[in-house]
DNA sequence: GACCAGGCACATC
DNA sequence: GATGTGCATGGT
């Protein structure tokens, strides 16, 4: 089975998935580094604790000191972790870009590409995640789901890296942020619903 | 109570 | 360069 076959059938079952759940290119960014490793729902409750508080921006969140930062977002898990990795991104953004995303967004993808990897605690889904969703750019996001899914219908190697498999799509499909964008979300949707770590039998899955 | 979730950095070999 | 480990909450 063919990539573009994989996404008619996907979009034919699911319909457009309308990600990313955020209201502002920076939201995207906050999630993007939230959600690492998480479960959406948690990241959902940490927004909405930044946002209740009116601290959602990138000069209100820099001002906070680690140990409210983190207590903030404590519903995502990896608090303390995550609070870092927010201030790091937080201070890239303000330094490189005095917190203007539209400025940044002017920058060639691929050299953003590579000054966002230098952030610490910004890996390539991360990065992708905020180029894609955050500001349409033309860049395919990988992650767990994408890989065990690909590699269950034998389309790559269960070992293959993020680069491997990042760049079969990015070959393959129509260069379109857009499709870029439903392709990864509908992926995730499917590993939600059928695609389980535990469960190697992808029952009733829909691409059979 | 175990397992899982929209990763990443760092230590160690 | 590959492999292992810490980080942590909340839902099923």
């Amino acid at each position: 089975m063919t990539l573009n076959l994989i996404y008619s059938k996907l979009y034919t079952r699911f319909g457009p998935q309308h990600w990313w759940p955020a209201k502002t290119p920076f939201e995207v960014m906050v999630g993007a580094i939230l959600a690492q490793n998480t479960n959406w729902g948690n990241v959902r409750k940490a927004i909405e604790n930044l946002k209740e508080k009116k601290l959602l921006t990138p000069g209100k969140l820099y001002a906070l000191s680690d140990r409210r930062l983190a207590s903030l977002i404590r519903p995502a898990g990896y608090f303390n972790v995550k609070a870092r990795r927010l201030k790091n991104f937080l201070y890239f953004l303000r330094s490189r870009y005095k917190a203007n995303i539209q400025a940044m967004s002017r920058v060639r993808t691929d050299f953003l590409r590579r000054q966002l990897l230098t952030v610490n605690g910004i890996g390539p889904e991360t990065a992708d995640s905020i180029l894609l969703y955050g500001l349409a750019k033309r860049i395919f996001v990988v992650d767990a789901y994408t890989t065990r899914i690909l590699s269950r219908h034998r389309l790559i190697q269960k070992d293959a890296g993020y680069a491997q498999v990042q760049r079969l799509f990015m070959r393959t499909l129509k260069p379109d942020a857009q499709l870029f964008n439903e392709y990864h979300a509908l992926l995730v949707r499917l590993g939600k619903e059928f695609c389980l770590k535990n469960k190697p039998k992808c029952s009733l899955c829909p691409l059979k």
